[in-house]
DNA sequence: ATAATCTTGAAAGCGCTTTCAAGCGCATCA
DNA sequence: TGATGCGCTTGAAAGCGCTTTCAAGATTAT
């Protein structure tokens, strides 16, 4: 291919070709400002003029310009979305949900990272603000809940999987508290009563209330918590590795280890392969998300569903809701224990 | 929080305190024009205008309305990509890596899935198109060649992981073949002779030059080609847990499996685990792209390392080149054997 | 001094939405 | 029955914030 083919300049003219509402307009014989009636349903148009617009508008394949669209109206159908990681499973599959509900709305999500930096996300939320998005979608994030709502003032905010309280907010948690407890009881139930928990990164909320969960479970069941089985971790496989590596050499017995997510259970897995402890022959082993890669680990990880795409789905519907002026209604998937193969009954 | 408060009319006014380019060129006492054209670099502009313009800027905070810039010059500074499944790892990846170079030069990425339907993915460029993106990059897909080529009409296009050709279109290409052959060497020098290669979906050429690769290394040590050994494939786990049992249920010899792609292996992984082969003391394995699960697989994948994150910075650099008039520059980066844990030398 | 080159502002859009007011039909009331 | 008024549909026109001709002035070169 030769570079003159692909200069913007000489191979894309501008603008060709396009047919413009003011075409549809004459075509149907009525004035602009109808056609433009017809197209958002401002106003009551006869039947006729409905009819004849409809079909100048199949005729030419006129689609609407949104880019005009969002200069004349302030709308842009643009919805900007915070992820921190657009690569990893969990925010994927939040994208997935957000995709698939905003789409049929003709709502174009356009995402940015954050990558849990609050200078980046901040960058990261101007940008799309410039870009005259009509809403904004926070997954989770280092950004202070003061900032979130300065946004807030500006456009509808969806936050999910942080609390944020404010007008113009709307926030979307998990149940990590029910769903770490769920996991710990599922352990308890198996007679595991030396359970070590691997944490998450605890500038998360949502590290803590899973902690929180495992030692509500503990306390309930009688079990008296014991600092030393708590590991530090950060969400990731690497963090899940280090950690049981720790675990293994401080000598401490347990039979079992419930981690804050699945990446960190997956970690931890390999660490007790590596070191030669079967899982869950020696040690039973939960994760929390049901990402996909748990159901095809070795073996298929036990773990706390709370769909993520769910979530993705919700936040969506949501605002859709605010878009639309009426009362978001949002109804959150509560935690279910997946129960698979690297738990089992302790043997005495 | 209250309905009201949430009412997107109520609590959003549409356009308020925003600050214009009329409003920095009255600042700083200059016409509008002056102001375009020290921000495009369109024209040369005296030295003192521009100090005062740029203070001005400075002043007001003031940032140009892309909107608005989108519909009086034609560029949007937006560049839709089609992907297939916005969740998935290899996918993500290669966002990512759109992401991370594109968003530094200005522009922002919007992203579209077209679920590897051609009636969705061409839905998906539509409303791209619509939607007046600079440029175009597609993630493989399922679309004919020659829509493609309309699209590049259109607007630059830049195309991943397929080969096509024509004015306006550029494609990146990973080599498969070599990569499937360096991995099937790899089995080979560890002294296997029967290695099962499950396939990808043969509707993709990456399927088929990743079984050519295969067949060229089987040629080149003189082994002859087992068409038994082949299983077909869909380059999910799930794909690979069906055809491992297949194999197994087959029960032809083999000591090796090379995998279409790491999600395909590690399906395969988990059938050979419920079976009790054991990987790699009774079966080598190998995959293919070095997704981030590979390396936290039990045991880790030995794969084929073919950077996708790199992938998607090419494709993002050489749209950049495309849209500034340059020539554009790829340099693809070449696959390499990635050797972990799950392949061991037979022993006779 | 004259022509050629630069800098600069005025003004015309880009494609659409949205006031504003005109024009219409219809019910109401004396 | 005819006048008055209300509500409805419809078009004209003014922008939204920016880019980009166009041509006028300022400057430099010859």
């Amino acid at each position: 291919m030769s570079d003159r083919s692909l200069r913007a300049k000489s191979t894309h003219p501008p603008t060709t070709g396009v047919v413009t509402l003011d075409q549809v307009a004459q075509a149907a014989g009525v004035s602009p400002s109808t056609v433009s009636r017809i197209l958002n349903g401002t106003a009551t148009v006869s039947d006729a003029k409905k009819a004849a617009v409809e079909g100048a508008i199949r005729k030419l394949k006129y689609r609407p310009n949104p880019v005009a669209r969002g200069l004349a109206g302030g709308r842009t159908l643009t919805i900007g979305v915070l992820t921190q990681t657009i690569s990893s499973p969990f925010y994927g599959e939040a994208l997935h949900g957000i995709e698939d509900n905003l789409e049929p709305a003709g709502y174009a999500p356009i995402f940015v990272s954050g990558h849990w930096e609050e200078a980046r996300e901040r960058k990261a939320i101007e940008t799309l603000l410039s870009r005259r998005v009509d809403g904004l979608i926070v997954l989770a994030g280092r950004l202070a809940n003061r900032h979130l709502l300065a946004y807030a003032n500006a456009v509808p905010l969806v936050v999910v999987g942080r609390r944020v309280e404010g007008p113009g907010v709307l926030s979307l948690e998990f149940d990590n508290r029910t769903g770490a407890l769920l996991a710990t009881q599922h352990l308890i139930e198996c007679g595991h009563t030396r359970i070590a928990f691997i944490a998450g990164d605890t500038a998360h909320q949502d590290a803590i209330d899973r902690e929180t969960g495992y030692r509500d479970a503990l306390e309930a069941a009688g079990i008296k918590f014991d600092p030393a089985l708590v590991m530090p971790g950060d969400f990731t496989e690497g963090g899940g590795l280090l950690a049981v590596n720790r675990l293994l050499e401080s000598r401490l017995p347990f039979t079992a280890i419930f981690a804050a997510n699945d990446q960190t259970a997956i970690g931890a897995a390999l660490g007790l392969y590596r070191k030669n402890v079967r899982v869950p022959d020696d040690v039973s082993l939960v994760g929390f998300d049901d990402l996909a890669p748990a159901k095809y680990a070795i073996p298929p990880l036990t773990t706390v569903r709370q769909s993520v795409y769910e979530m993705g789905c919700q936040a969506a519907i949501a605002m859709l809701d605010v878009l639309r002026g009426t009362a978001p209604s949002v109804n959150l998937p509560s935690p279910q224990l997946v129960p698979r193969e690297s738990t089992r009954r302790v043997i005495r």
